[in-house]
DNA sequence: TATATTTACGCAAACGTTCCCGATAACGAT
DNA sequence: ATCGTTATCGGGAACGTTTGCGTAAATATA
């Protein structure tokens, strides 16, 4: 099928006007009379005159259209990040296109350069749970391609960074847990590399010494695929309750971490919080419904990603070169519910 | 920032070539010399040529990129559908553009002109909630813009068609209910004239009319808004309680009307399936994890996403104009859980 | 009346690519 | 020696738009 729209030389030539006073016309030029103008104003109204966007992408050398990439649309971080910043993208003239990694270091390389070969003017980008090695974002940015980070970023490439404050959401997570009475309280996260992870195990990790627990590398497990795979979640589990020293809560780093932890924990026939107290970071918007209710971290996906647009929007739209980067860390909301309510037990003791 | 990538002129250039010359090598095309396609290239991938997809546009008049557009995107069912368009849409070699109307006929028709206008090369549709008027589709569609809808679809609209067999969904939900000894059984659904609705209603309908239970209007309540406003949802639930003849069940027709209506039954202290049974459409991949665990009509969102893309880019690449469409009904799943079981007093009763 | 200024428009280049035509040279056939 | 082939390459138009420059006519100024 082909579709055959209207160009400005059409107008012209019905108009026998030539191509360039048509052009000023439209655009409002002092140099045409207004007559003329009127004339092809109401012309291009009647036959629905729209100016290609590819033409003047070419004429232009941009696009007006931002790359996001991550990981997963299905994921409700994610969702509400994008869509923070599509509500940014479209108040600015922009258009958005999305791609996923799949957590897959090769597909996001992929992604890159078939995004990034002119066809958008900037890039949105939270890296894949495989990702270690950034020359591939690196290249371009050099070349002069805009990229803005956010959630999980790349922390040896100097730009724009926008994530949650995952330090203080870990650290306010486990000291909940410890205020309830936990102790032995396990960590699931995604790969090690990744800034969040490390981010939020640095939380942990402080919330532990400061509450005078000693830190056991034994619970902590690393799900490399972020939690997208069932039986990486399941096998964590199982080896956190094979444990001598049996773990009283869980503490999960990430959204389907936390959603998949869930489902392998009724699975495993373990009761929350009895078995095992749970918190994690999530934005699902459902978690008061669950079995217990689930108490939460709650990144403020939809502003961080609003963020992030007008960061990167700012560097496309710069004349000079940009030599101030910012790194903005929103703050998480803590959501107390009865997964991490004290045990009776517990609860004698404080 | 500017990003000055390499063109095809400038590797003429540096090898003392024509751009033709530099085109054809890089095409491999037979009257090139061997010796200079082997140049070509080498220094191509030494600078790391790649061409530029909007000159390529312009040129071949397309773009390779496909519009979709859904409601919105933090939807179980549609993120599902859209990896489904996505999947196959890469293997063919297009981007992927999405667009989000958030229920809003007005945004809808801003969002069909904006992509439409040349920006892509064929449109997967999923009409907003207030959309009755389809002219705007209808103007693009007759100049020869490809269109394929999925799910919400304007039948007025001669093209291909992709949805779940809603009927058979709706029937199969109800049935069950039916089945469970429920006999009041409430209906909330989407804005009437969507055609998911009326779908979906006339499967409830057919299923109590084949077990001699009288329809009730009074039992039926629409949701303009698609369950996107949580008050809109919770007074039909009200006025479903106000009932003299109480209700009994609730099937209700959405992704978000289903999570939106457990979320109120939870509010207004509703116990399930005691006070009320509930089944629902969608496609949350978290529903056993719900207290108590939901029974739901599954849609193959996936594949719906698929086929659509497939039908799609089918037309776009097809030489002759289009004249035989496809409407196409994908089995729904019915997965059974607690939230439908039938309660004690009805057990004894069957 | 001669010149300067304004008004209103057209020409053509440019963005990066492809592709139709030629053009040139070498070479074998006549 | 002339011609037709073949191999190899370049010129230039085209895609739709913007924009610097040129220029004709109309008007104003001296």
């Amino acid at each position: 099928m082909k579709f055959e729209p209207v160009t400005i030389k059409d107008i012209g030539k019905a108009l026998g006007l030539s191509t360039s006073t048509v052009s000023r016309a439209l655009r409002g030029s002092y140099e045409i009379s207004s007559e003329t103008k009127k004339l092809v104003l109401e012309y291009a109204e009647k036959i629905n005159y729209r100016p290609n966007p590819i033409a003047l992408s070419l004429k232009e050398r941009r696009n007006h259209s931002l790359g996001i990439i991550v990981c997963e649309i299905a994921n409700n971080f994610f969702s509400q990040a994008i869509n923070g910043i599509e509500s940014i993208a479209y108040n600015r003239g922009y258009h958005v296109i999305i791609s996923q990694s799949h957590e897959s270091f090769e597909r996001e390389c992929v992604i890159v350069d078939h995004l990034a070969s002119r066809s958008v003017d900037g890039l949105l980008v939270s890296v894949s749970s495989e990702t270690q090695d950034y020359t591939h974002f690196k290249q371009l940015y050099e070349k002069g391609l805009p990229i803005v980070f956010f959630d999980r970023v790349a922390n040896e490439i100097i730009t724009h960074k926008v994530i949650a404050d995952n330090f203080k959401g870990a650290y306010d997570a486990t000291e909940h847990l410890i205020k309830n009475g936990f102790k032995r309280i396990a960590h699931i996260t995604s790969a090690p590399y990744l800034s969040i992870s490390e981010e939020r195990l640095n939380g942990y990790k402080e919330a532990l010494l400061k509450n005078n627990i000693e830190y056991d590398e034994k619970l902590v497990h690393y799900c490399y695929h972020g939690g997208m795979i069932y039986d990486e979640v399941e096998k964590a589990l199982k080896k956190i309750f094979e444990l001598k020293q049996k773990a009283d809560a869980l503490f999960t780093a990430g959204d389907r971490i936390t959603t998949t932890c869930m489902q392998a924990l009724q699975k495993l026939d373990k009761k929350i919080p009895d078995d095992i107290a749970v918190i994690g970071f999530t934005n699902t918007n459902v978690a008061e419904l669950f079995n217990p209710s689930l108490s939460v971290v709650r990144q403020p996906a939809f502003e961080i990603g609003q963020v992030a647009t007008e960061l990167l929007i700012s560097m496309i739209e710069s004349k000079r070169p940009v030599t101030e980067f910012q790194s903005k860390a929103l703050q998480t909301e803590l959501i107390i519910r009865d997964s991490s309510a004290a045990i009776a037990k517990a609860k004698t003791n404080s």
